[in-house]
DNA sequence: TTCCATGTTCCGCA
DNA sequence: TTGCGGAACATGGA
């Protein structure tokens, strides 16, 4: 589930719950998912404090609890968040619990072990050591810098927008709406696209992101037109009603429409 | 039972 | 040398 507008709907929902409450206590039940840090470390960094504002950068999200102090989640492929009352029945997918003294406690899921769990002293610091473009929805991201970072690449475009380094935040389900509402195929190479394509794509990429995050990256909640509720057998196109078609692009499943992307 | 999955990393090859 | 594509990873659900 998790690309940008998930990790986007992550942390509003942190922001709405757990933040601004003291943190009583950090459980650790499967010290797997944590990066460059321990049980004890998570800790003793956290315990007492609370978090005061989060930010997000592609996949990553961060959340403040000291000046020079931010506790970095990442989702992997099946990750979430649950913020829920103090119970017993902690679920197995739980590997991170944060009690607080309010009686609640937010549940890091992750019941499939691809995702991340460390501390970092700065967002941008950390993003910079894992090399990641700049977010798909930053307003720094415009056509021109789009456009930049896409010039001399070779591979296929659906791989170069799923390369995290490019940009950050579009994972294999948002690359294929992407291409599918700008008309582009998937496995295209990028160098044969023309630059005026490369602004419709970037401009249906904002687009899908945003309309996503607005509905809170629930995809049986996406407006009529959009591919990706389509994409699975007997799934047809939303546009013209052609069957569509799937491949694998970068080792990804991927799904498209042959008469409307070219 | 077998296959597949919205993630990233690592390695081999061009 | 750089960077792309495929395999590997851990686990649950169809």
């Amino acid at each position: 589930m998790p690309e940008l507008p998930d990790v986007e709907s992550f942390r509003r929902y942190l922001n709405r719950t757990a933040l601004h409450q003291t943190i009583a206590r950090v459980s650790v039940t499967d010290g797997r998912v944590l990066n460059d840090t321990t049980p004890q470390a998570l800790g003793r960094r956290l315990n007492g404090r609370r978090f005061e504002t989060t930010r997000r950068r592609g996949k990553f999200l961060f959340a403040q609890y000291a000046d020079d102090g931010w506790l970095v989640l990442h989702f992997g492929m099946t990750g979430s968040l649950d913020y829920r009352k103090t119970g017993d029945d902690v679920p197995k997918a739980a590997k991170v619990v944060l009690r607080f003294d309010n009686g609640r406690e937010l549940l890091y899921k992750c019941p499939r072990m691809f995702g991340e769990v460390g501390l970092t002293e700065s967002p941008d610091d950390f993003a910079r050591a894992r090399g990641l473009g700049p977010d798909a929805m930053d307003d720094a991201l415009t056509k021109a810098r789009f456009r930049e970072l896409l010039d001399g690449r070779r591979g296929t475009v659906k791989s170069a927008l799923m390369n995290q380094s490019i940009l950050a935040g579009v994972g294999n389900i948002y690359a294929d709406e992407t291409l599918f509402q700008s008309g582009v195929r998937p496995d295209k190479s990028i160098d044969k696209i023309a630059p005026s394509v490369l602004d419709d794509i970037h401009r249906a990429l904002r687009r899908v992101l945003r309309v996503a995050t607005d509905h809170k990256a629930d995809i049986t909640d996406l407006p009529r037109g959009y591919v990706i509720p389509n994409r699975h057998k007997d799934g047809r196109c939303p546009k013209c009603d052609a069957p569509l078609k799937h491949t694998e692009v970068s080792g990804r499943t991927t799904w498209y429409c042959a008469k409307c992307q070219k």
